[in-house]
DNA sequence: GGTCCAGTTAGAATCATTCCAATTCTAATT
DNA sequence: AATTAGAATTGGAATGATTCTAACTGGACC
């Protein structure tokens, strides 16, 4: 079946948010634009589960396969990150701008932590010659301030 | 088992096989034993499923419930690492010096990357004030020198 | 008004583990 | 050698997080 021409992007309507993002023109329909909204105004990288629940106020019949795919789509599309500190759920964070995780293992409240100054990995590991870098995830692991007095 | 078989000496079998890693005497079966040599002659970060299939050629008949246990024993007892560099399975590594992982996004595959030089992530992050670390995780994403030569 | 299509949906399916109850093994004690 | 308590091991069931699937919807373009 060859395709026809291609057709132009929905416009005038619900559908033509976009925001543009790090260069890119990126289409946000009404679910996209709360699911990003929502994680924008959160600090505490909410998992799947907890965006739900927050979309769920100003959207109630949003699905969870809804805040997936959404949530899939603006991480693919550069807007926001997906982040993996323990096995099992996946959280998200929408602060795009350089920094690492502290992770307090005691409580697994998720802290931002921004760099002091420039980091470079490959000034600090040997990584084999040819390798080509697009990220660097690093994750802090220990206690936090409240739980390290606390005990 | 045939009755006839002999006892096989106590020393040489059993729960007395102990290892003795950064000062702490960690008890090991003959399970733990082999999961820990399986992963010890791996370098390629394996998951359960891979160390139950190595595994399996010197004790057949072991189970992935029991590679999941000597896992965590193994990684509780600091004999390994647990490392998660992306969502689904958990791969495992007995590296234990210092080093981080560089993963390659096209082939999948892991590879420890050693340090060039001392590195203290306090130095690079602000981290909030009373923050205790205990470890630190970092990924570094990218293409290997392999894949990126195809391309 | 019909067709197309991306977006959306509920529910099923999958995957990686984790749990569980039953069994087997080991070490210490009789 | 037999007893026993506790640890290790097992297969299978259960769980939790995600991913898949097939049907549905609402606006855009004919």
């Amino acid at each position: 079946m060859p395709p026809s021409t291609p057709r132009a992007p929905a416009k005038a309507s619900g559908l033509d948010c976009r925001l543009a993002v790090l260069g890119a023109d990126v289409r946000l329909t009404p679910h996209r634009r709360e699911v990003f909204d929502v994680l924008a105004a959160s600090t505490d990288h909410p998992t799947a589960y907890d965006i739900l629940d927050r979309v769920k106020s100003r959207a109630p019949h949003i699905s969870l396969a809804t805040v997936y795919n959404c949530l899939e789509h603006l991480t693919t599309h550069g807007l926001i990150k997906q982040v993996h500190l323990e096995r099992g759920q996946s959280r998200y964070c929408a602060n795009l701008h350089e920094h690492v995780h502290f992770h307090c293992e005691t409580c697994g409240k998720v802290i931002d932590a921004h760099p002091a100054t420039d980091f470079d990995p490959a000034k600090f590991w040997n990584l084999p010659k040819g390798t080509r870098v697009t990220r660097t995830d690093l994750a802090i692991h220990g206690t936090c301030d409240a739980c390290a007095s606390k005990s």
